[in-house]
DNA sequence: AAATCATCATGAACTGCTTCAAGATGAAAT
DNA sequence: ATTTCATCTTGAAGCAGTTCATGATGATTT
């Protein structure tokens, strides 16, 4: 399967497009190679393009005013990935986005999106999904940070998302969280081995 | 100036739309009249509309394990609420969308809003412009809970939507910080008068 | 093969925020 | 006019999670 048949079927999955439709849709990516610890979107550059994850995996963060890292997103096979404020508003990035490991994406850019939502009516009901769909994530995210504690949702993470939590670095996975790494080796150590 | 025009400025502030498309979009709003205390949205039942606030104030919540309130959004004149998750998935709700004051709402229900976004491209666009700017709101609150304390979150929210912070009641804000109201009673008042 | 770097672990002291308890104030209901 | 309810305040004690320090382990570079 080629990469540019992952995004087909990708699109084919929740929308009714034609063959054709599809192939003209995903004519408009660049299929790009990323290296392990290669940025793909950076602070003060206004981030250009969108991302569509084929092979590896990345990581959204800020840096705090004391120099902490805050992961704000992961992305793996078959999801999509950049800085939603800058890419929407064209506006400067905020955060990072990096590769965890060598990766391979399909990038569209910010006028060829534009172009698209313009060009045919469901391309543009494709990309109103997209955002439906980002928007409800973000929102369940902001409801699992006020409602549980830092163990509670390193739990409903593991049990959610496990192909995540066990592919990205410890300190990357707290800093999702919202806790220090050596919070989270606390706990994930509490619950192996009490001690019998 | 009637609460029809206000949704038709709304629109027509972002969007092309001519006054007779304007016009033909707010038609299938409803208006409606929702008193203080009263719930627009409730956990279980399906949220099977979108409102946009004409007059009055709203607070959307979720329940935690212990009872505790936890608020997710607020919205006052000019805003749009409902269960995000629950409207656009049309599945049951977990919040509670709760008027804060008498308030005037036009809302649109589910079915209806499909047709319009099949009906019509310009229509389509309209949604998935709300979409994006609900996603991109999320995303930054999401980096404010992560990145900064309960302080600096109370001031940034105080600066950024002091209609807002001027206008719920004090344990509501608490709750949408994240914080408990005691504690957000000890940060007003520390900065106000600590003891000359 | 050594040396460096990235990641994870563990303990002790500390702190931002919570919990519990009790009271003050004003708005709404009867 | 009184009672009840909703909201906010203040203090004292406690705890979830941080900070700092130090070491272990394994991957990467030379």
């Amino acid at each position: 399967m080629t990469e540019f048949s992952k995004l087909k079927a990708h699109i084919q999955k929740r929308h009714f497009f034609t063959d054709s439709e599809a192939d003209d849709f995903c004519q408009n990516f660049k299929l790009t190679r990323v290296k392990k610890r290669q940025f793909i979107v950076q602070p003060e550059f206004t981030a250009k393009n969108r991302f569509y994850v084929v092979q590896g995996s990345f990581r959204a963060y800020v840096i705090g005013d004391e120099g902490q890292e805050h992961t704000i997103q992961f992305a793996i096979e078959d999801w999509w990935i950049t800085d939603y404020n800058s890419y929407i508003f064209q506006q400067p990035a905020s955060m990072f986005v990096m590769a965890l490991e060598d990766s391979t994406v399909l990038q569209i850019n910010y006028e060829t999106e534009q172009e698209l939502k313009k060009r045919k009516h469901l391309y543009e009901s494709f990309f109103r999904v997209l955002a439906e769909h980002t928007a409800a994530h973000m929102a369940r995210r902001v409801i699992l940070n006020l409602t549980k504690t830092a163990e509670q949702r390193f739990e409903f993470v593991q049990e959610r998302y496990p192909e995540i939590v066990n592919r990205v670095p410890q300190y990357a996975l707290a800093s999702f969280l919202g806790i220090t790494t050596e919070y989270l080796s606390k706990l994930r150590n509490k619950r192996v081995s009490p001690k019998s």
